[in-house]
DNA sequence: ATGACTCGCTGGGCGAGA
């Protein structure tokens, strides 16, 4: 299986590159952050007539998330157990929830598309809901591993979180003023590891930007930032080949902001690899 | 060139992105 995630930044402005980056690099599954519609918007006729089943989570022009997989999808959630919600002037439990997680199972592999909220500044009460979020993001999937240790789990997405210095290459980011970098953002980042989650193209690419700002020629400087991860559990980990930041989908034409994060997987039972080879008795 | 911000909603600026 070759999963990736990509935050789109608007699917419909963006749905043939998407489609096209799907098919040219042979993405079994693909989950995307941001598309900023709500499913009776969501273009999927391009996806369908590339050969994808679609999952959308959308609830205005904000946020959303979606799924594309060649396999068919089940077990489809809209929220992890314990996520909070967020609306300006209305936080506390009772705030609603927002459209920035989708999980599916795909030929037993639990996968979510997550984006994480931004945070905005320092001072901001978004900044205590991404905190929040993240904490009971972890909660739920700590709870999910435990009563299934074995499970192949995959937190995908956005992350909007710098987790090491060498990962920010924006001088406009700054410790101790910026959100993405600082220590409670990190902590609660790296809290996923207690949880029995590992960052598994780390150990492939130690480094590689996925986001560059529209503004101020940041991608031509190479002024970029990570933020956009593939989290595994033990199983998963066990299972990842290859990992790749596609950095030419920054380039040209409507590029998104960030770029997609690909990984590769040799599960048990999976017939699509063609990778493996035949043995004949 | 990898190039000086881009979305969606709206019908003119604005919230949001990070």
């Amino acid at each position: 299986m070759r999963l990736a995630t990509w935050n789109v930044n608007s699917i419909r402005t963006r749905v043939r590159r998407t489609v096209e980056f799907a098919v040219r690099e042979n993405i079994d599954v693909l989950a995307m952050q941001e598309i900023k519609c709500k499913p009776e918007q969501f273009p999927y006729a391009p996806f369908e007539e590339a050969g994808y089943h679609v999952e959308v989570h959308g609830l205005n022009q904000w946020n959303g998330v979606a799924i594309a997989s060649r396999e068919p999808m089940t077990d489809i959630e809209t929220a992890f157990a314990g996520m909070p919600g967020f609306a300006k002037g209305h936080e506390g439990p009772d705030a609603p929830l927002e459209a920035r997680a989708l999980g599916a199972t795909i030929n037993g592999v639990r996968v979510w598309s997550l984006y994480v909220p931004n945070g905005r500044s320092l001072d901001d009460p978004h900044y205590q809901y991404k905190l929040h979020w993240l904490e009971a993001l972890r909660t739920a999937t700590q709870a999910q591993l435990a009563a299934d240790p074995d499970l192949p789990l995959a937190l995908v997405g956005d992350f909007n979180i710098i987790p090491f210095d060498d990962d920010n290459g924006d001088p406009a980011i700054v410790k101790g003023r910026s959100t993405h970098v600082s220590e409670p953002e990190r902590a609660a980042f790296f809290a996923f590891e207690g949880a029995g989650l590992t960052d598994v193209v780390r150990p492939l690419l130690p480094t590689g930007y996925t986001y560059w700002d529209y503004q101020q020629l940041k991608f031509p400087r190479n002024e970029g930032i990570r933020i956009d991860f593939v989290l595994g559990s033990r199983a998963l980990a066990d299972a990842v080949t290859g990992a790749s930041i596609h950095r030419d989908e920054r380039k040209g034409e409507q590029p998104s902001d960030h770029v997609p994060v690909v990984v590769d997987l040799d599960l048990r039972g999976d017939e699509d690899d063609d990778d493996m080879p035949m043995i004949f008795a």
